[in-house]
DNA sequence: GCAAAAGTGTTTGTTTTACACCCATGG
DNA sequence: CCATGGGTGTAAAACAAACACTTTTGC
């Protein structure tokens, strides 16, 4: 048992003293944006114009506004970068440190979404906007290496329990293209045949009875998620890492 | 793909404009303080004496002061009301819902943590601050339950995936106590030979050839946490649930 | 007919589950 | 000697892992 002083200690939930005091802060969403182009798991990252980050990239972000809730700002966020609604999003970590934004002191709090990435059209106005492979990224603005890779954790800890890589799909997908997303997003190379095995017997997908077409080789078949299927725990563990 | 407008668009990241004008939010932390009392998961929860909360209960939080990071908060908060040092910590969400406190627009970052509840000694001049079933707890003040519901899950993933469980045991415990956590936990039952194989074969726990004394039956044996030991994954699923 | 990727089953090892009796202690 | 909870093993089922050949298409 450790001993403590015993006085009065004020607490926002029982006192409403002071608050006005501490009205020294400000709170931004930096939104992680996904996309996958068949191959590498990518991020929508915009070049810094602040003297101290000229030429890094940082995440899309902005300040919430007083009247607007959190999720409502990443949303915001999302849509004016991408012109896209109704997009998987996900609250992931809040950031606080004391010098980790020029302005002040700016808490953010981070979200990561995936994106159709051929959904996605960029502005031309947004010229500093561009697809950078994650896998790639070395440094960035601010703290935002750390939120970024914070949030390709937390999507590799979802994706393995819960079905949301399709978001990150077209609605038409190869087998091939579902076990390239797995692979890219977690690191890993997969048994072909197991993977398949896995994904037909958990009843995730539904085969669509169609071919590609404009391959030079065996046309693949295409699935599309089947939203009323239930995700079965499992374990793509013990495979061989590629990272 | 989606059309959108083009002018230009404010971003925290890259423009320091208007940082004052949006400085009229609050940030706070609030704090679920878990223990275990051998038999059920407990709260750590006060008393709030705002008018429209009272005789509600509330979660430990307060104000996140302009030069102080968010984890340091929460530790404050934690130290000031049971007066633990070093005890486990996660951040869990941010809530900010606009109308979630009546002071204003307060946005605050949830917090759990795991301690002894023996080590812990209410101050006598929190005379608001029980520890309360966790299962009981039907209402709270603010969207406190939200915050509790949420953090329980958080919990609950854990502590299948990563031993977090040993910071609500006493340094030595009986099996009979790891599996009395692990089932009010996660509201489910567990069959006793099976979980003692599991615990004992993954290495994480260590015989430290004592026993329990003062029990009027057939003694356990007490063991520690073995802090060296790898977790491996594994699943206690598909038991029964008494949820 | 060749190149390129699609599609497909079986065997083996490991993990999980279900299940019941004897043991040590205090009173 | 009784009540109480502690401690233990085995068999069956489910799951995961390893592995190679045939098929379809475009060129």
């Amino acid at each position: 048992m450790q001993s403590h002083t015993s006085f009065p200690i004020k607490n926002i939930n029982t006192h409403l003293t002071e608050i006005k005091d501490y009205f020294k802060v400000a709170v931004s969403v930096d939104c992680v944006i996904f996309g996958f182009d068949g191959n590498v798991l990518k991020v929508l990252l915009i070049q810094s114009d602040l003297a101290q980050y000229k030429n890094k990239w940082s995440l899309l972000g902005d300040i919430v506004r007083p009247d607007e809730e959190l999720d409502a700002a990443a949303y915001r966020v999302l849509r004016e970068r991408t012109g896209l609604e109704n997009v998987y999003m996900e609250q992931v970590h809040t950031f606080g440190a004391l010098n980790r934004h020029p302005a002040g002191r700016v808490i953010t709090v981070a979200y990561y979404s995936l994106v159709n990435i051929h959904h996605v059209q960029l502005r031309v106005s947004d010229f500093g906007l561009h697809w950078h492979a994650v896998k790639d990224i070395k440094q960035m603005a601010f703290d935002h290496k750390q939120i970024l890779d914070i949030c390709v954790k937390r999507l590799q800890d979802r994706i393995i329990e819960h079905p949301v890589g399709f978001n990150l799909l077209p609605k038409k997908f190869s087998l091939r293209e579902l076990q390239n997303l797995y692979e890219a997003v977690l690191g890993v190379k997969f048994d072909r045949r197991n993977f398949r095995k896995k994904f037909l017997s958990m009843g995730l997908i539904e085969d669509l009875h169609e071919v590609e077409n404009d391959v030079r080789h065996r046309p693949a078949k295409l699935y599309k998620f089947n939203e009323k299927a239930m995700w079965k725990n499992t374990r793509f563990l013990n495979v061989n890492s590629i990272t």
